[in-house]
DNA sequence: ATGCCCCCACATTGGGGA
């Protein structure tokens, strides 16, 4: 069963090149993050030819995500259903369409978009942090010990230095502080594993890379996009791979998908009737 | 480097992203 995280930075300007992925790789389940369209226009009809049903949660200009399945998508929450337990500032936390989670085969697949941020002194940065609490009390409430999880998404958060091209230029910055990652370690809370990190255990493997300065060209990116399964699915993660060449398209998106291969059992009452000829070339 | 690029929208400039 192949699991993709990706963030499209517009799902309306990638359409062509997300149809073409999904066509080259097949995967049973695509999460998406900056979808950046309101439900209505969300183009969710593309998908469907392809044999996939569809859940969406976005808004205007900004932030937005969606969950493709070819298993049938039961279960569907948009944004946080806990209360804050975290105190701090008041804010409606899902102003912000950042977070759909729902069971797909079995499977809690849990889908962010986690804040940047900005910078470290931006009140931004609080409300990422914030977020994150947020999405610890979230999991919390909704994961029980040998639920099988998958928690997905943008993090916008480098876990280590090697998760950095240049880690001294950026370390204790935005997306490499301390708080950030003990607020990302607290919604990990040692119950899930990252997934890359399994098969990969050096520098210079990144998700994302910079519009800007020539970024992509001079290979200076970050891992900031991430697949964390539950412990109780090691023993079925076969594969995690970043799909690097993506980010080689024409008007590419910034973020390559990232991609886990798990080999547990399909529930074939829950496929959907697909059409296998559309996958052929 | 307060720059760079890219997306969106009450658009031809400004806000936001990472």
């Amino acid at each position: 069963m192949l699991i993709a995280t990706w963030n499209v930075n517009s799902v309306r300007t990638r359409l062509s090149q997300i149809i073409n992925w999904i066509k080259e790789v097949n995967p049973d389940i695509l999460c998406l993050q900056e979808t950046k369209v309101i439900d209505d226009a969300f183009p969710s009809s593309h998908f469907e030819e392809l044999g996939y049903e569809v859940i969406i949660h976005g808004q205007k200009s900004y932030n937005g995500v969606a969950i493709i399945s070819k298993f049938k998508i039961e279960n569907v929450k948009k944004g946080f259903t806990n209360e804050n337990k975290t105190g701090g500032i008041s804010i409606d936390i899902n102003e912000q369409k950042r977070l759909i989670s729902a069971e797909i085969n079995g499977l809690k697949i849990i889908n962010v978009y986690v804040p940047n941020g900005s910078s470290i002194d931006s009140e931004k940065y609080d409300y990422k942090i914030q977020w994150l609490n947020y999405l610890s009390a979230f999991l919390d409430d909704q994961v029980k010990n040998d639920d099988l999880v998958c928690l997905v998404g943008d993090f916008n958060i480098a876990p280590s230095e090697i998760d950095i091209h240049t880690p001294q230029k950026y370390e204790g910055g935005i997306m490499a502080s301390k708080i950030e990652r003990e607020a990302l370690n607290n919604v990990l809370k040692g119950r899930f594993i990252d997934s890359f990190r399994i098969f990969e255990k050096n520098t210079g493997h990144w998700s994302w890379w910079d519009y800007r300065n020539n970024a992509y060209e001079l290979n200076k990116g970050w891992r900031i996009d991430h697949i964390y399964i539950s412990k109780n699915l090691s023993s079925k993660l076969k594969s995690c791979v970043i799909e690097r060449n993506q980010r080689e398209n024409l008007q590419p998106s910034d973020h390559a998908p990232v991609l886990i291969n798990l080999e547990i059992d399909s529930h074939y009452e829950d496929y959907l009737d697909v059409d296998d000829d559309l996958f052929e070339i």
